[in-house]
DNA sequence: CACATCCATAACCGCAGGTTATCGATGCAT
DNA sequence: ATGCATCGATAACCTGCGGTTATGGATGTG
């Protein structure tokens, strides 16, 4: 029998979420279009999947049977996908690297042309990624490495090379009470609203909220956001405020948008991430290479 | 990124065939089809797959990166989908059981039924496999074991339980001129054409037009079926001779068809198959032991 | 008792995946 | 040299699937 890898994806969601209805939002979907394609997917195996009930969907035996084999497919059907894409920039030699906002910052430049040194015939493309899954690119070989800020989700599946650290600020509107103040202690920032990054991001929202700063302090979320612009729009609308690497104020300098300096709050690390799995092509070596050079200057 | 598993059979069967027309007509599909999806496929992975010519089609670099990693991909599925239909079928009590034609013959009875004594709650329920792709339903956990006649395709990815083994004979129309003879020798028919099974079957198409007797003398196809009921009406319809159970003669007897004896030829014999990968179910033990327990009576 | 929540159903729409028919290019055999 | 077979690409067309919105019915809950 063949299934879309999508139809396992959505079963893996409703699993996890428990409802339809749930797992239907998360996935940027209809609740009918769900219920038709989990109908759809029992049909196919002959097997009753979920249990119905008024307050949701429990994983039958069968549920769970295929709950606990559906990831060695899609990690299976990853692999492939990486591979080709791989050989596909070799052939063409061309280098994908991935990038959150600013990437490294003034160091992006510098490390290119080290690469580009060593291999004049190559290019090197540079694509954004969404931090709404900012490792998602890097899992199916999209780009075979890119610019991280550390933490983010799945880390451990990646070798990191840590590039730079640089002090976190913070911004917000231009017009804001707040830019009264000339600098802040992050403590007194505590009841502000957030913008933040989608909750599935873990460990990388916890960080550019400050979490680990809050001591417990529960935080409120202005807006929730997964791209620079509407990121930058969000705050110069007034939502909330945030925190923001230093270099923000250099690349992300607006008039309707204020940066300043926070004390109480660890600074951020930019740094190079590629997958563990598989050994990284020679291109992608040499541009490591050139990554660490231009790191230890 | 999200594929159909059908998508990866395609690219699977192109990649094996070297050209997309004779990859088209082993899938039952129309070339333009398969040249669409083919495309889509590289579209979709922003890679070319395969260089174009006139003779046929070659794998790239990345193509070859594809075809090497698809295996593994389509076998984690059949796997999950083997561990639901496992679970599935624990859960309602039925243990599925597939054959081909005549199953185990007057031996499938006794040992359903000495199943039923052990496992009273049960229900055994047979499903005929096509002899097209005799190993596919068992692969896929459609049916959790299956009455098989040696040699079958993938036969080294099964246990085998040997149940009974019979002298072949030879199966023609009733009015065919060879009816005149009461026995006969294989070697004075090399040269009648044959009904066989279709060329993927390998091993078992070779057995069935008696590859083994015939010294290398070339075989004449005169039909080529799937399916009992084809392979009886081809027979009629005086297409070809072919060879056949013993048993034949009394689960297929027409007034159209005449068997009759045959030497030179060796005996058939039924086993009873079942996946190699993963532990059989508790029920499914019950079974085996009880075709054991028949088989040595 | 009103309301929120959850899944199922119905009606509708656009597009993807299939079909047949046909073409142009190439290589092989007469 | 010419004619035929074979290969992949293209075009025009049809059906069904995967999505949408709107709505209903059942079951807890303030």
């Amino acid at each position: 029998m063949d299934v879309d890898t999508r139809l396992l994806r959505y079963f893996r969601a409703v699993a996890e979420e428990g409802t339809l209805t749930k797992a239907a939002t998360r996935l940027y979907l209809s609740q009918p279009a769900l219920t038709k394609q989990i109908r759809q997917l029992e049909d196919q195996l002959g097997a009753t999947l979920f249990e119905r009930s008024k307050s949701g969907m429990a994983l039958t035996g069968p549920g769970a049977a295929l709950a606990e084999s559906i990831d060695a497919v899609l990690d299976a059907w990853d692999r492939a996908e990486r591979a080709v894409r791989t050989a596909e920039s070799e052939a063409s030699k061309v280098l994908r690297i991935g990038f959150l906002a600013s990437a490294a910052n003034e160091k992006t430049q510098p490390i290119i042309a080290a690469f580009r040194e060593r291999r004049p015939d190559w290019r090197v493309e540079l694509r954004q990624a969404s931090w709404g899954a900012p490792a998602a690119a890097l899992a199916s070989g999209e780009v075979e490495a890119a610019f991280m800020r550390v933490p983010f989700p799945n880390q451990e599946d990646f070798h990191l090379l840590e590039l730079l650290t640089e002090p976190r600020c913070v911004a917000m509107a231009a017009n804001h009470a707040l830019t009264q103040e000339q600098t802040f202690a992050f403590a007194a920032l505590l009841d502000e609203p957030f913008i933040a990054a989608p909750a599935a991001t873990g460990a990388f929202r916890d960080h550019w909220i400050g979490a680990e700063a809050r001591g417990g302090h529960p935080v409120k979320i202005g807006a929730i956001t997964e791209q620079p612009d509407d990121w930058l729009t969000a705050i110069a609308n007034g939502d909330g405020i945030a925190l923001a690497p230093e270099s923000a104020a250099r690349y992300y300098a607006r008039p309707d948008i204020a940066y300043r300096p926070v004390t109480g709050v660890a600074a951020s690390t930019v740094a190079l991430a590629w997958p563990r799995t598989g050994r990284p092509t020679a291109a992608l070596t040499d541009f490591i290479t050139a990554a660490t050079r231009t790191a230890d200057r």
